[in-house]
RNA sequence: GCCGCAUUCGUCUAGAGGCCCAGGACACCGCCCUCUCAAGGCGGAGACCACCGGUUCGAAUCCGGUAUGCGGUACCA
């Protein structure tokens, strides 16, 4: 048993969690760092919140973060593959329902005929009397007369697995030695439903013991549970094994990251423009880190180095403003082809807003790339930072464009001025250093400070006081749009100063 | 309530007895660079290492207790 087998094992009620993603990078780079396999298993059992839309969607996102998986359901048109399939529990009923025969036959469970509201009255006595809840054993002892009794009766049955005293130590892979009596288990567990179905504890073991999981590597949630497991797996006949319970990822108020105090689905930071490498980086080093200075790693960096037991022990929260800066360090490192086509979609959607114009092609936009690149922290920034590129025309504020340091009357006299000076030179001259030297040049023997001309005209075609480049920017907007928008902002201010 | 886990700057973390009157990063502040904004560089502020006791020549690091937080305790996953 050299090969290490993990997996990731998603709920379908819901869209791509963050500590999900977080839960299958950890197997992933696990898997890839000691050369095992990466399994993928849907726990669809839960129907009545599992939908085909939730699945196809935690898929796609684990798919979208390159955490590919070597056995699982498929994505992206391709079929499910692996020896120990299916890879969703609804098409496993079977092997569960085996399973829990086994477990009956061996008397390891029984039958347990106890209504919802007698569980839930002896609850509240427990609670009552402040005794710590657990089953109290009722159905734990019957016999065939009694059992056939109630039946008679037509009183449906769980399955209870005996849970027998004692202490069940493990060695959790981060958390080290942890050990916990049987008796804080709460009695004997429901491992079916009355209805057949069968319940998360019994199927994961079932399913991790079927498909020869070696490491379980699962958010801490799940600590507490793992005697519950370990009992199963050794009822089962199975080899235990080894655990490792990451800390969980949490809100700002250190509780559990939860959708109400935090924003929790992947999808929607992937929207929000931030990038895989980013997203993947982050989540790597919530909660484990190299141990040195490094933290700008790719996904290959992060199996190289990745060790399971150097893991926290302790929850981390979420911090949104890293993730941007390291979002932001990403970018910059993208090939400038590659970053244009990540960001046409983020145009497109500022289109539909309506936030701009025109769709630009790819050509355009790998064009100003290096005017945008070092100033995006997402994806999603582009309208904000180019945005007045591909519009018709930029909302301006007269009162904007007039520097600090001049009035009215020198605002419209050297936007008049740079514009003639600009149009002088004609469009072949029109390039960025070219510009630079014509304005600077204007400055001077107007007598004026560089930097307010450059200010006034910044605000003239752009509408923004923020902007990349000068200079650029212009070149980037063009010849024939930059006289325009010059004439137009100048006519701006000089209104200012007419009387209402 | 019971059981379990955790506790180093606001946040993510380094630290596995002396290298630590605790290092890095994000955020924050200042300076430099500079046509604005970023980016980048430099610097600053920020942690009595939760608390109390012990072990030790020596503890953030080991042990015990306390406190606080979180998780679990379902015929949810």
């Amino acid at each position: 048993m050299t090969d290490v087998r993990v997996r990731i094992a998603p709920s379908p009620t819901g869209p791509l969690h963050i500590g999900t993603a977080r839960t299958a990078l950890f197997n992933h780079l696990y898997a890839r760092h000691m050369g095992g396999t990466f399994i993928l298993r849907l726990e669809d059992t839960d129907v009545a919140r599992s939908t085909e839309a939730f699945e196809r969607d935690i898929l796609d996102g684990l798919h979208g973060l390159g955490l590919e998986w070597d056995e699982g359901p498929g994505v992206a048109g391709r079929d499910e593959r692996g020896p120990y399939g299916p890879y969703r529990q609804m098409a496993r009923l079977p092997l569960y329902a085996a399973a829990a025969e086994r477990l009956l036959a061996a008397d390891l469970a029984y039958r347990c005929y106890c209504t919802p509201d007698d569980l839930e009255a002896e609850r509240k006595r427990q609670d009552a009397a402040g005794e710590p809840s657990r089953y109290p054993g009722t159905c734990a002892a019957l016999g065939p007369a009694e059992r056939a009794a109630l039946e008679a009766q037509g009183r449906s049955s769980a399955l209870r697995f005996r849970v027998t005293p004692g202490v069940v130590a493990f060695d959790d892979i981060v958390r080290g030695h942890v050990e916990i009596d049987t008796s804080a288990l709460g009695g004997d567990f429901v491992i079916v439903r009355a209805d057949g179905t069968p319940l998360y504890h019994f199927t994961v073991v079932v399913d991790d013991a079927e498909m020869a999981i070696t490491h379980v590597i699962r958010g801490e949630d799940h600590l507490s549970n793992t005697p519950k497991h370990i009992l199963l797996f050794r009822a089962l006949g199975h080899q235990v094994p080894a655990f490792a319970h990451l800390p969980l990822i949490l809100n700002p108020d250190r509780t559990k990251m939860s959708k109400r105090k935090s924003q929790t689905a992947v999808d929607d930071y992937v929207a929000q423009g931030f990038i895989r490498e980013a997203l993947v980086n982050y989540l790597a080093l919530l909660g484990w880190s190299t141990g040195t200075e490094e933290e700008i790693l790719a996904l290959d960096e992060i199996v190289a180095r990745f060790d399971l037991s150097a893991v926290n022990r302790a929850g981390a929260v979420f911090d949104r403003e890293r993730l941007e800066w390291m979002n932001g360090q990403w970018i910059r490192r993208l090939d400038p082809d590659d970053l244009a086509d990540r960001l046409l979609p983020f145009l497109d959607a500022d289109r539909i807003l309506g936030r701009i114009d025109r769709l630009p092609s790819h050509d355009e936009v790998r064009a100003i790339v290096p005017l945008v690149q070092e100033r995006l922290p997402t994806l999603g920034a582009i309208g904000d930072v180019a945005g007045f590129l591909f519009v018709a025309q930029p909302a301006v504020d007269p009162a904007l464009v007039v520097p600090k340091r001049w009035d009215t009357a020198t605002t419209a006299d050297g936007l008049e001025a740079a514009r003639a000076a600009i149009e002088a030179n004609g469009e072949v001259a029109f390039d960025a250093e070219g510009l630079e030297a014509t304005l600077r040049a204007l400055a001077e023997v107007r007598g004026w400070k560089a930097g307010d001309l450059f200010m006034a005209i910044r605000v003239a075609v752009t509408g923004r006081t923020a902007t990349p480049p000068l200079f650029e920017t212009l070149v980037a907007l063009g010849f024939g749009r930059t006289l325009a928008r010059l004439v137009r902002a100048r006519d701006l201010v000089r209104e200012l100063d007419a009387p209402a």
